[in-house]
This record gives C-alpha cells, structure tokens and sequence, in this order.
DNA sequence: ACGGGCGTTTTGAACGTTAAAAACATCCGC
DNA sequence: GCGGATGTTTTTAACGTTCAAAACGCCCGT
C-alpha cells in the first residue's frame, strides 16, 4: 500500500508536497500539481485516514445508538440509517453504529466512544420523554444533535431535528375533510407520550378550525398493535359516533383500523377514511393502500449532519420539518 | 484528553510501561501494575483509537454496507445490525455503515474503505444470485464474510453463514402435518431466486419424506406483496385444491395468505395453518398471530464475527445454521 | 568476585499524516 | 542591483501509540 513518502519519491517532490496535492492544490504550480497527481493514480495511493486523524484529531465518524426496545418506529430505520448514511457520505463521513443500555446506564459507553476517538460526535434518535442523553452529553461538551424532541422540556437541551407531529395530524384531518370527511376520529397513545399529545394536539386543532366535532372521537390505545387498533375502531363503530374518517397516530394503528372497518364489510376509502403515520412499509403492501404521513427522511437525514458537523460554537440549532401525505386509496373520496 | 505521557508522569515510569499495563500487564511488577493502573483510572484516560490503528494498522472497524434496493428482509434489518453490532462489540470491534451502488459498481467504494483503513473487512448481505462482490473482494484479498450463499455457482467464493431454508420448510411441513394437515401448499417466487428454490426444495421433499402430495400445489407469486399472497390463495381455494396448510416463502405472502382465509370466512389456524419466514414484525402484530420461521440473527451474527476476525488464513468457513419455528395462532391445530 | 540468566523497565524508532515555519525562487519597482 | 512582495517548495516537529532492542537490577552458581 503506497504512502506519502513513496509517492513523493516518484514524483520527486516532498512528502509535504504531495499533501498540499491533496489538502491545498491551489498552493502547487500547475504543472507539479500535475507530476504529483499522476504519480498518485499511478500508484494508486489513498491517504491512510488514522494518520491523518491522529494528526487532525478528527475521525470523520458519526456514533449512531442502534436501538433495541420495540418502537414502532423500527419499521422505518432501515430508511433512516440509508438516509443518514448517505448524508454523511457527501461531507466525507460515515456512521459508526454501536449498542448501549438505555437511559442514563448508556451514557458511559457513548463517552468512552468519544473518549477513545472513535466518534467525532452523535446522531441521538428514538427520544424519550425527559431523555437523559442529551443533558449528560451537553454537559460533557460532546458533540450531538437529536432526530427527535424532548418532550415535557421547557428548553431543548442541545440542537435538534423533528418533523411535526401536529402539522402533520392537521394535514391528515384537512384531506379527509377535503374528500368529504366530516366526523373524523384519532387513533391515539396514552398521554405519556410527547409525540403521541404532539399528533394528537394537530387533529384537534383542526378539527376545531374546520368546526369539525372532536368530542367522544378521540380514543388512546394501550398499545401500538393490530388489534389495539381494531379494537378502538370498534368501540367508535358500536358508541355509534357515525365515523366517516379516522387520523391514526401510527400505521399499525390504522391497520387495525382498516381490518375492522373491513370485517364489517365497511369499505375503507369509501365508507371511512383512514390514514396512518409514517408511511412505513406495511402502507404500501395492503390493499387498499395505507394513506400516511412519509416522514422526509433524506431531509431529515441531511439537516441532522448539517447541525452535527456545521457550527460547533454554542448556538443550538433547531428544524422541524413537515411530513408529507402520501395518498392510498384507504382515503378515496367516500 | 489524556495520554500514555501524561499518565506515565503521574505515575513515575515510561511511556512503554503504561502501555503495557494496558496490553500486556503480566509484563509489570505487581505494584508497578497498581500504581498505573492507579495514574490511569485517575487521570481518566482511554487510550487513543487512532495512534493505537496507526500503529498496529488495524481498525477494529468492519464494514457493512446499508441496502437500499426494495427487499423483504429489511423487515428484519433491524434485529440483524443489532445482533452484529453486538457480537461486534464483544470482540472489541464496531460496525461502520457505509452506501455502495449494487453489484459490480460499488466495488470501488468497497476497494476505498479498505485501502484508507477506515475498515478491516466487510460482512455482506443481502447476497444475489451470481453476486459479483464476493469474487472480486476475494481476488483483491479483502477479508469479508458473507451472510447467505451466492446461489448457482458450485464453489462459494469465500466463507459464509447461512440459514438452512430447506429444513425451515420441512420444519413447517412437518408441523403442519402434525397438527393435522394433510394438503399443504407452497407460495413461493419465481425460480430465479436460490433463496426461493432452497425453500421450495424443502417443502417438496419433506412433503414427499411424509407422503403428502405437491402436485399442483406450488403456486409462484410475481412479487412479495399482500395481493400476491392473497391472489395466490385464492388461485389454489378456487381450483378446487382441498388445502388446509399453506407454507409461504415470506410472512408478507404468508399475511396475504391469511387475509384471504379471513375474507372467504375461513379461520386460519383451524381450517387452513398458515407460515410465513423469517418472523417479521408482521408475524407477531396480526392476529392470530403468524407461525413463522425465524432466523436466528444473535448466532448469525456471532459466526459472522467469528469467521471475520477469527482465522485470517486462506481456509474457507461455512456454517449453515437451523431456524427456529416460532408458533403462533396462524397454525392452531385445525 | 564474576558472568549468566531472568524478570522488569526504559530507550529509540517507527506508523503516515499535517501544521507551522523556514527556505527558496521569481518578479517588480525604483 | 537591491529591498520587498508574492508564490512555491522544503524542513522540522508533532499527533499518541506500539515494537524491538537495549539496559537495568537482582539472584544464583561456581
């Protein structure tokens, strides 16, 4: 494997030199820029990245926490990691995955992968109400940004990225009502969550701004399954509330949903409308297709190293995008 | 930040001593030992990561590039990079992420990441009939191990671990047949697939080793989706096959499977047991549950890591290793 | 008392790169 | 023709670690 040295002995130059080739062209006579660059292709020479970050003392590695509690937000990770990745990649950095103990018992392994200068810094995701991460990592002065909010903080404790939940409910709801929908249910989580009060909030609000009715229409499931989703569609279904659309906080939910509106023989996109959230796979493999909210994952992806390898003076950065509604046919003008 | 210097001061001896204390502590005296280890927890160092590669010019980093083409075992991707990551991490080593273009065209990036050293070696996956990688790292003595066999070729271009889909099926007929099944079908894909055949081949012979029949009873589907899974079931109810067991190449046929079931007024898991493969998430979030085939990614990964990092000398490691049916309502006895 | 052997510690050099400063070359104005 | 400005290249040193060899200290046998 070629080095400097021997790449400057056949360009007959110094070992400097042919660094400035690389680092600073524009400090080299055209012509020696041009001796220097044959010599490197000709013998194939790629820098040796641990003596460069030896030297600079940056590694150009992103530590990302490959997550292992069931969260439905697994179905979409695959697009995340991909999106990230390749974000990375357009600043010359890559993502280094690793594995920790949730909560605070992790933080020593995210501080012993800065420490050993494996990781320049960290991309948090999979936020949880009052999440220790970020306070322990701003306080160790160690470089992060967080694809999530949160929750329950007067103030965020670092530089985020989110996509907003309620917009996002609020647009759900003003499609139904624009493809005739006019009592419109939410799907929702206990109020422990952050996320599941932020989607929540956006359907009652415009619900409330379209002079929709909300009372009895919102239902909170005990969790994010099939069932659960059947089970609360059915509960609206025999209280007799006429439900002609239904706002699900997650796609498992509003599959659940579809199932039961189908098991009555109700057809989903024509009877009652439903969407669900995050455009997960599962949207798009039934049929009739889940309308969801597509979170903007390269956009995500982009903004996250943006702020991680951006500014890294004092100034928090913040971005909430908006999702976008990708339109199935489980949302057919009834 | 610390450094050998710094704790070798504090500890009144020379840089190597510290170092060994690390690396080769019965080296040192007892108390010298102490009294280093003592400077070190002190002082709080960690050892630099990359004057430590520089040196030793090894990474501790395997490469694992992140699919992006449409493909069902993203469904699993998740449990799989945990898995990997873990079994990594026991060794000392960590999982960089990076994207590549398919086939023969990413082979630079592959050829890059090594020749900078931003990594030791590769775990492939999502392995493709005549995959071109697996040669081409072979010839370039890149170390790599592959998770699934290159299909259709008659020597394995390197060393690999695989799950055995041919016993999977059996597994599956076998259960089926036990509970009570006697016409089991198989919903598959199109032969150009060595996964799809490996699994099919299972099913046939194991349907043969019990004597049931399979004439007219294996049905390819155009692609892995709900419809396909569905309209296959179909297709056999209304050809009038008499089938009350259908094993599915993938949970997704399998779901579409039981959909249909459920549409005709057929209750999986009495009249017809259903499987799918590899249990998804989908398996365990529909109801019934779905049988399925899992494969047993903390073994997987932990062989992966195991051939990788353990004997760098030119013998070939193969390890074919047995999923495990996970039963659930699907497959009731009928 | 002296050399050999062994266990422990130190010295010197190297891994491949870049930052900073020094050296060299060239051109210009006066 | 000399000082200065500008542009290009080289020299020196350093990043933090480990390897190989040398040095040191000690005990032992003769």
């Amino acid at each position: 494997m070629a080095t400097l040295k021997q790449v400057a002995a056949h360009a007959e130059v110094s070992v400097q030199t042919v660094s400035n080739a690389l680092n600073a062209p524009h400090r080299l006579r055209p012509d020696t820029l041009e001796r220097v660059n044959k010599s490197i292709e000709l013998l194939n020479y790629r820098p040796n990245r641990n003596a460069r970050s030896l030297r600079t003392s940056a590694v150009e590695l992103i530590g990302y926490c490959v997550p292992n509690w069931p969260n439905q937000t697994h179905l979409v990770m695959d697009q995340f990691l991909h999106a990230l990745c390749a974000a990375a990649e357009r600043t010359g950095r890559h993502i280094l995955l690793f594995t920790a103990p949730p909560g605070v018992d992790g933080m020593p392994t995210y501080d012993d992968l800065h420490a050993r200068r494996l990781v320049d810094g960290f991309v948090l995701s999979q936020t949880e109400t009052h999440d220790p991460r970020h306070g322990w990592l701003k306080e160790q002065g160690i470089p992060f940004v967080s694809f999530g909010r949160v929750w329950k903080q007067t103030t965020q404790p670092g530089p985020w990225v989110d996509v907003d939940g309620a917009a996002g409910s609020a647009m759900a709801v003003r499609h139904l009502y624009e493809t005739g929908r006019r009592r419109i249910a939410f799907l929702g989580w206990p109020k422990t969550s952050g996320l599941a009060e932020d989607r929540a909030g956006g359907w009652r609000d415009e619900c409330k701004a379209l002079g929709l009715p909300i009372s009895g229409l919102s239902v909170r499931c005990r969790e994010d399954s099939l069932d659960e989703g059947a089970r609360a569609t059915a509960a609206l279904l025999d209280a007799g509330r006429e439900i002609d659309g239904i706002v699900a906080l997650s796609d498992v939910l509003a599959l659940g949903a579809l199932r039961e509106l189908t098991r009555r023989g109700l057809t989903a996109g024509h009877q009652v409308g439903v969407t669900g959230f995050d455009d997960s796979p599962l949207a798009d493999v039934v049929s009739p297709g889940l309308t969801s909210l597509r979170q903007p994952m390269d956009d995500i992806a982009a903004e996250l190293i943006t702020i991680l390898t951006g500014a890294p003076d004092g100034t928090p950065s913040e971005r909430l995008l908006q999702p976008e509604l990708v339109i199935r046919g489980s949302s057919a003008p009834g």
